[in-house]
DNA sequence: TTCCAGGTCGTTT
DNA sequence: AAACGACATGGA
């Protein structure tokens, strides 16, 4: 295994963190599924050792997970948000995993009123159906797939409703033109994803955090949305739109990482209502 | 059995 | 603009 030296960085945290969802811990290492590689991973204080079925380097690895951003300016500025602190406490050293577009925007349609459980199945069974098998370290995987197939392929992946968001959008776009995205300023980007079947404000903010580089994206979702009024709105209800704003004033180009530092750190603050 | 899960869509105020 | 119910599936 290649060995890579990393500071400010938890590979537990960022793998559990439901981003992505093609994640297997097994005998003491993440297998973690990228496109059509396959790459082993185990952290042992500052040092990232990695595999994979093909050729990578630690350039690959640093984009992968973020490792070149500044991550003590990032927590030093949320850090003062009382709030955001407590959460980073409990999450030290997760990064932003950025993704490959057309996969994540796949995966997180399937996330539609569903749970990081039924996505990580949605997706497995999505590659197990129309992608490549991989052979690595004993074990089988599978690619994720270009294309997507029909109606009833899709259904049979036991995608319920969204099988047929999953079908419109595929055949409306690709990963070149998601790519494009990235030129776009945040706002219109944004406009252009939600023109797609089964994304809204949510699921485009995903896919602009997670896969286009928008660091100022803040996903809400249904714990998002408790946690902020529980924090911040004293447990009063607010409409997303409102969390959104709420959001951009205070946490600015950092509240992608405010959003991740909230959701991963979910359960704690949920419990003490 | 009932409730909930990283929402979105179409319809109605 | 905001509120509301339907939507497929599966785990707890």
């Amino acid at each position: 295994m290649k060995a890579l030296n990393v500071r400010n960085f938890s590979l537990k945290h960022t793998l559990e963190s439901g981003q992505a969802f093609r994640i297997h811990p097994k005998d003491g290492y993440y297998y973690f599924t990228v496109g059509n590689k396959v790459l082993k991973l185990k952290q042992d204080g500052n040092e990232l050792y990695y595999d994979c079925n093909k050729g990578i380097n630690d350039v690959f690895i640093r984009n992968l997970f973020s490792l070149d951003e500044d991550y003590c300016s990032i927590t030093g500025t949320l850090g003062s948000d009382p709030f955001i602190a407590d959460a980073i406490k409990n999450t030290y050293g997760i990064r932003i995993i950025n993704q490959d577009p057309w996969e994540c925007l796949v995966s997180y349609i399937c996330s539609s009123n569903s749970s990081v459980m039924g996505v990580k199945r949605s997706v497995d069974r999505i590659s197990k159906m129309f992608g490549k098998r991989i052979l690595f370290d004993g074990m089988e995987f599978h690619s994720f797939p270009e294309r997507l197939g029909n109606m009833g392929e899709l259904k049979s992946c036991g995608l319920g409703f969204r099988a047929r968001h999953l079908s419109e959008t595929a055949s409306q776009v690709n990963r070149e033109k998601l790519i494009l995205l990235k030129q776009q300023p945040y706002a219109e980007a944004k406009s252009q994803l939600i023109k797609l079947k089964g994304v809204g404000p949510k699921i485009s903010d995903c896919i602009l955090l997670y896969s286009l580089g928008f660091r100022q994206a803040f996903p809400v979702d249904r714990w998002i949305k408790r946690i902020v009024q529980h924090a911040y709105f004293r447990g009063k209800s607010i409409p997303d739109s409102k969390i959104r704003e709420f959001a951009s004033s205070r946490f600015g180009d950092h509240a992608g990482y405010a959003q991740l530092f909230l959701y991963a750190a979910r359960k704690k603050f949920i419990t003490l209502q």
